[in-house]
DNA sequence: CCTACCGATCGGTAGG
DNA sequence: CCTACCGATCGGTAGG
């Protein structure tokens, strides 16, 4: 299996040229698929046409390129939350929103999402705090507005942290399954997990609702 | 970091024994923890307290070891589903029994699950085509479950296939963060999760329903 | 159960 | 960008 990069080389007889950010979706793409562990940085040489070694004009470390797109990646979950659910009044609409964005991400991203899933445990310190730092903070914020929703009677729910748990784990898995050329847009399934986390958290309709 | 078995066979000053089935469960903790490429049999040797060549008189490889933990569950899983499906005539209480005893397995057998989630890809054949076929057994029969429901008015959900993968994959996110010691059990855990895969597939409450 | 050892492959460096 | 090469470690075998 050839790669389009190792091709091109071929087919013009001249050398490869590669960037750092060929390097970086190249191992996006193989990190995905076969894990970090299950990937040698020879396979990613390969893919671009070029020799091992030559990837070090482009990287520091094997370690390095996990840990960059992990923390990236979950740093920028947290910035899609708090833009999500910035100036929103109603609880029940700023969570679904948090999960909206949440889902969307995992369909738009899939193989970040992946490798965050899979390879999180593998970074090295100092990212590793950093990145299981941004995932907590993200589910207590999630937990916060189930919490809150229930306190002023908007959901309805005996275990807030069993809900939020099971929410965000149900939007990872968009990321094992989704594609691009499926009858289903991303907006699609971003809208309908973000029904479901509300059908999760016990959304009480306003019909039912006393005083509305 | 000293195993039991490493420290047992330093006490008594006499040589490791290991059984095909000790073996089996460091592998399961290793596997679980760092993944199947991230565990070298080096490590499992040394919790057992014996030598990389002594593990080759319980095994025949490490991708066996894989193999046989990814398979087995996801037979068990298999056989779950059917057993709690079994003579259940409510398609409602059919799909909570369901629920209900995949969630439980990820409670009750989390390293196994953690294993079969992260590793099932890295199967070789001929394991490997058997797990998927039945995976997909077990997600066409979930999703057939709320498809019946739709079909008799007794679900309300427009998109059942996204609701199915949704909901196994949450029960996948137990064996993530469940403690035996954690304030909630394996059974409290599993009747709040089969609770959310009914409000998923938006179940019509009984006094809504026509003729009833 | 062990020691001794195998070829292969790993991530990474030297030097151009 | 390359070739040449490093020490370390991998899964696994031979032979006792």
């Amino acid at each position: 299996m050839a790669s389009h990069a190792a091709q091109d080389a071929r087919s013009t007889g001249g050398r490869a040229t590669v960037s750092r950010g060929a390097v970086r979706d190249v191992a996006l793409t193989l990190f995905a698929e076969r894990g970090y562990h299950g990937t040698a940085l020879s396979q990613i040489a390969a893919e671009l046409g070029i020799r091992t070694p030559s990837l070090y004009n482009h990287m520091r470390a094997k370690q390095d390129l996990l840990s960059e797109i992990v923390l990236e990646t979950t740093e920028q979950v947290w910035l899609d939350y708090q833009a999500a659910v910035d100036g929103v009044e109603d609880v029940a609409e700023r969570l679904r929103q948090a999960i909206r964005t949440y889902a969307l991400r995992h369909a738009t991203h899939r193989r970040e999402a992946l490798i965050v899933n899979q390879d999180a445990g593998h970074v090295e310190e100092p990212a590793r705090s950093r990145v299981f730092e941004l995932r907590r903070s993200h589910e207590r914020a999630v937990r916060g507005l189930i919490e809150e929703g229930i306190a002023i009677g908007r959901f309805k729910e005996a275990t807030p942290s069993l809900a939020s748990f099971g929410i965000l784990e149900m939007c990872v898995s968009i990321a094992r399954w989704f594609s691009e050329d499926g009858v289903l847009s991303a907006e699609t399934v971003a809208d309908r997990y973000s029904e479901y986390a509300l059908r999760i958290s016990g959304l009480v309709e306003a019909e039912d609702r006393p005083g509305e």
